[in-house]
DNA sequence: GAGTTCACG
DNA sequence: GACGTACGTGAACTCA
């Protein structure tokens, strides 16, 4: 039958279903697997209520309608639109293709079209049909939909089952259906990010519409508004306004490669709609169906659930020889069709070089279930020696690089594809090299740093080996050790695709193993806001690096240099003999044996412990000790940073690439390598002028900007110390307060040395305090300390009592959290001997440190946002401080946009009780700005 | 490769 | 009563 006159087309809004479904329902898993499926579970109950209450209607078509791909013409028009969307919670995403199935299992039509959204297909559909003579149903309570409401369309809200006609608009919008888009323009949309004109909302929109008849008359006659603050905004904001409008008003000129005729109503095939519930293992829904049908519910499988903690899910033996060796397009294109169906796929990139800046992509692993998984080789060498330029022919049975990335890119940057990973800094930083911004994904080494932090490492042969049981091909087998290493494009293809495809289908398995766990554990949240969404971030400031200036750390070198052969000649001297000063063994014969020092105390090893605390003492008696302390520090300085950093000067960009490890330190810090820029000098006056080195370029600025004090304001908070809080309210010197507190001084009366004290015993208490420590540290007998953390526990009870909650709460469940809810696991806290002291302290730090490492996560992770639109780039990040380079003229503009959202990072999700403040400085230098 | 030392927060 | 102790890192060096 043909659309026409008599026919009643209903249309679903598909993605509020989806919605709709996912916040109803908690997190739903499959049994047999762990695949999230509560969504995908509601939308199949609205999906049959929806049936049951439309048998017998005259309901004639019926089609779902979903939105498709993430950037449509309205992003085009305003880059905004939508902007302030929380992305698709992840384990929704992997349900997205499940509910198209799920339609498509009732014998509904579902339909979508790329690059537009699922309002403007129902737009124009209603249009179609409404000037075909029929009646249309809409169903959904968006209210962008309402402009199409009247001349036979409808809508219906089906959660509060409301029909909404034209007066149900305009009780809505205060106008009719016409006239929507115009109130829209102007009281705009938070939740859709539409300007609008500030200050102005739906009541004072349709007031204005009313009285001027329409938006383009209203903006034309604006001079006549009354209010002077209300004509103001019209004529400061009618391009915004008019943009605002066409954001709202919905295309009802969609190209659709489909017609009405096509959405017919169709009866479902009991096969196949009870064979997708049966595969979702929906059993109450099953049966429902089936009895509805007059068919007979098929046999539900889910057993490897048998337990409720799936400890391993049923996986086929990992088995390289099955792996499957990518060697034309058509082999290719099948794996993208898998992928696709999957929804899900595990990468793994294989490069020239541990270093993502330089790495060449030398092949492409890819798996989509345990066992299926393939190597994609691109740049694998040929066997002989190459050519007598040492470029070697390109090996047999490869595809090109060109070609098969423009075919996996779609696939590698399609939202509804979830891109697995180990580690996917290093992949995304390797693709974005050429091109690729892989997105969505999840990593394999972040679940289990968010699941596990503090029991294990999370290298992929660590979990490899604890979850799998197995140990994977070692890389070693394939490159070689030491001089006769070689590089990964240099391995034989056949041996390439057996290491690679293992990598791949481990990193799959392991993600099927670890992603259930994160909501058992309650770290999804640490996962998805703290873990994930800094990759990028990370991966960006690792891109720009920092210009160092060469020839700064070569003079500082040469000056190094010609010090300590000075302080060398007067060591030796003094010795009376030559030896090596590098060598504490040495240093430790001739202080204590030769030179009968007192003092002389043997380590664990037999060795003379000769450390700088050892050394100072000996100092103020004899002039050796103290020369080798000089030339211990030069000697650092020289060889860890301005010899060091110049060979870690990156050819090409000139400039220091360090590497975060987002994963490596128990407590949520980050860690820096290859250079550690985490580590360089400031403490001594010599140090911090390897700081000069660090340097903008010309017409920029270097800019600091740290948060002060921000542990012991946790520690403020956590521990709910009134007295530190209002100090730290009123901006008080927090040591001196402390002092004050501790020792009955008066403020005006303080000495710097009570102080030093004082800010020793905060310190102290930070890292779990002992008495031994603080006498060690200040120098001071024992008694004396432990008499000073008395009184300080005295003074403030709720510190005692904090560290023996916290204590108490790591004995008692195996780990500790910050505020944010980052597990940090303290398995040796029950343990005897002196691990349990270790573990107690680590208990006691590790909240305040770890929240305050989360709390500048979730900084780094606002800030690419809060300056896209200035000059700035974000380029480290030293525990408590951030580092940007800034166009000169920018910088306070910068300032500012960092300083907000540094100082209000812990918010919404913690509110602390105490302000955080952050210090800033610019410089043509980091000496100069920090 | 373990142990020592020392740079940072 | 004796253990050995501040928390968290990475890099360079010596020495077995």
């Amino acid at each position: 039958m043909s659309f026409g006159k008599g026919c009643h087309l209903h249309l679903i809004d598909g993605s509020a279903f989806i919605f709709r479904a996912y916040h109803a329902l908690p997190p739903l898993t499959r049994k047999s697997d762990g695949l999230p499926i509560g969504a995908v579970s509601g939308f199949c109950n609205m999906l049959q209520r929806y049936v049951e209450g439309n048998t017998g209607g005259d309901v004639t078509h019926v089609a779902v309608i979903f939105d498709k791909g993430s950037h449509t013409f309205r992003n085009d028009l305003f880059p905004d639109y939508k902007a302030n969307r929380e992305a698709m919670p992840e384990d929704l995403r992997p349900q997205i293709p499940l509910t198209r199935r799920a339609t498509e299992a009732f014998n509904i039509a579902c339909k979508e079209v790329e690059g537009y959204e699922a309002d403007d297909i129902i737009g124009t559909l209603a249009v179609k049909a409404r000037d075909a003579g029929g009646r249309v149903t809409i169903i959904s309570s968006d209210k962008d939909l309402m402009q199409l409401v009247g001349g036979g369309v409808e809508m219906l809200d089906a959660m509060k089952n409301r029909l909404i006609d034209v007066e149900g608009v305009e009780e809505k919008f205060g106008v009719g259906p016409e006239r929507v888009v115009d109130v829209q323009a102007l009281a705009g949309d938070s939740v859709d990010n539409v300007p609008g004109a500030p200050g102005i909302g739906i009541k004072t929109a349709a007031l204005l519409i009313n009285e001027y008849g329409d938006l383009d008359t209203l903006l034309a006659r604006a001079e006549e508004i009354k209010q002077p603050k209300r004509r103001q905004t019209l004529i400061d904001h009618a391009d915004q306004i008019r943009l605002s409008r066409q954001l709202v008003q919905l295309d009802c000129d969609t190209p659709l490669d489909f017609g009405l005729d096509d959405l017919e109503v169709r009866d479902p095939d009991p096969e196949i709609l009870l064979g997708f519930l049966a595969e979702m293992e929906f059993r109450t829904l099953t049966k429902r169906i089936a009895e509805a049908m007059n068919a007979e519910p098929p046999e539900i499988d889910d057993t490897p659930a048998g337990a409720p903690e799936p400890e391993a899910p049923e996986m086929p033996e990992i088995a390289p020889e099955a792996y499957e060796h990518v060697r034309d397009m058509a082999a290719l294109e099948t794996w993208i069709e898998r992928i696709r169906a999957k929804g899900h796929v595990a990468v793994d990139t294989e490069t020239t070089s541990l270093n993502e800046m330089q790495a060449e992509l030398v092949g492409i692993s890819l798996a989509v279930e345990p066992g299926q998984a393939c190597y994609i080789p691109l740049g694998h060498k040929g066997e002989g020696e190459g050519d007598l330029f040492g470029g070697a022919a390109l090996a047999e049975g490869q595809l090109g690089l060109e070609e098969v990335l423009a075919a996996l890119k779609p696939v590698l940057e399609d939202a509804s594809v979830l891109k697995i990973g180990q580690n996917m800094k290093y992949d995304a930083k390797v693709l974005a090299r050429y091109g690729i911004d892989i997105a969505p994904f999840d990593d394999t080494m972040l679940l289990s740093y968010a699941l596990h932090a503090g029991l294990h490492g999370h290298g992929m042969d660590a979990l490899s080996e604890r979850y799998l049981n197995h140990s994977p091909i070692p890389i070693k087998s394939l490159l070689g050790t030491g001089k006769s290493a070689v590089t990964f494009d240099r391995v034989p293809v056949e041996a390439a695709v057996k290491y690679a495809a293992e990598d791949a289908d481990i990193t799959l398995r392991l993600w099927t193993l670890l992603k259930p766990q994160l909501h058992r554990a309650k770290v999804t949240r640490v996962y998805e806001t703290l873990e994930r969404p800094l990759v990028p971030v990370l991966a960006q400031m690792e891109r720009h690096g920092i210009e160092v200036d060469r020839n700064v750390l070569s003079r500082m070198s040469g000056a190094f240099a010609q010090k300590m052969a000075q302080l060398e000649e007067e060591i030796h001297e003094l010795a009376g003999r030559k030896f090596n000063v590098g060598s504490p063994k040495q240093l430790g014969e001739i202080l204590f044996d030769e030179m009968g020092l007192d003092g002389g105390k043997r380590g664990k090893t037999g060795a003379y412990a000769t450390g700088a605390d050892v050394l100072e003492d000996l100092a103020t008696e004899h002039a050796l000790p103290a020369r080798v302390l000089d030339w211990r520090q030069v000697s650092k300085l020289k060889s860890t940073y301005t010899d060091a950093l110049q060979d870690h000067i990156d050819p090409e960009t000139g400039r220091v690439h360090t590497s975060y490890m987002q994963a490596g330190a128990s407590t949520g810090r980050l860690a820096s390598s290859d250079p550690n820029l985490q580590n360089i000098p400031v403490r001594s006056e010599e140090g911090r002028r390897i700081r000069e080195a660090f340097v903008a370029p010309k017409g920029r600025v270097l800019l600091s900007l740290d948060y002060s004090q921000i542990e012991l304001r946790i520690l403020a908070h956590v521990a709910g110390i009134d007295a530190l809080k209002q100090a730290f309210r009123e901006g008080q010197d927090i040591h001196a307060m402390t002092a004050s507190e501790m020792f009955n001084v008066p403020m005006e009366e303080m000495t710097p040395e009570i102080r030093r004290q004082a800010k020793a015993i905060n310190f102290g208490v930070i890292y779990g305090i002992s008495g031994f420590g603080l006498a060690r540290n200040l120098r001071i007998p024992r008694g004396e300390a432990q008499g000073f953390i008395d009184r300080y526990f005295e003074r403030f009870p709720g510190i005692r009592a904090y560290m023996d909650d916290t204590v108490a709460f790591g004995k008692k469940h195996g780990y500790v959290e910050t505020l944010f809810g980052r597990r940090i696991h303290t398995p040796e806290i029950g343990a005897k001997g002196p691990r349990a002291g270790f573990a107690r302290r680590a208990a006691i730090n590790a909240p305040i440190q770890g929240t305050a490492a989360d709390v500048i996560r979730r900084a780094m992770i606002r800030m690419p946002a809060a300056i896209a639109d200035l000059p700035a780039k974000m380029l480290l990040q030293v525990h408590d401080e951030l580092l940007f380079e800034v166009e000169e003229g920018a910088a306070e503009k910068v300032i500012e946009a960092a300083r907000d959202v540094m100082e209000g990072a812990a918010e919404p999700v913690v509110k602390l009780s105490v302000p955080l403040t952050v210090d800033a400085g610019q410089g043509a230098n980091w000496a100069e700005a920090h």
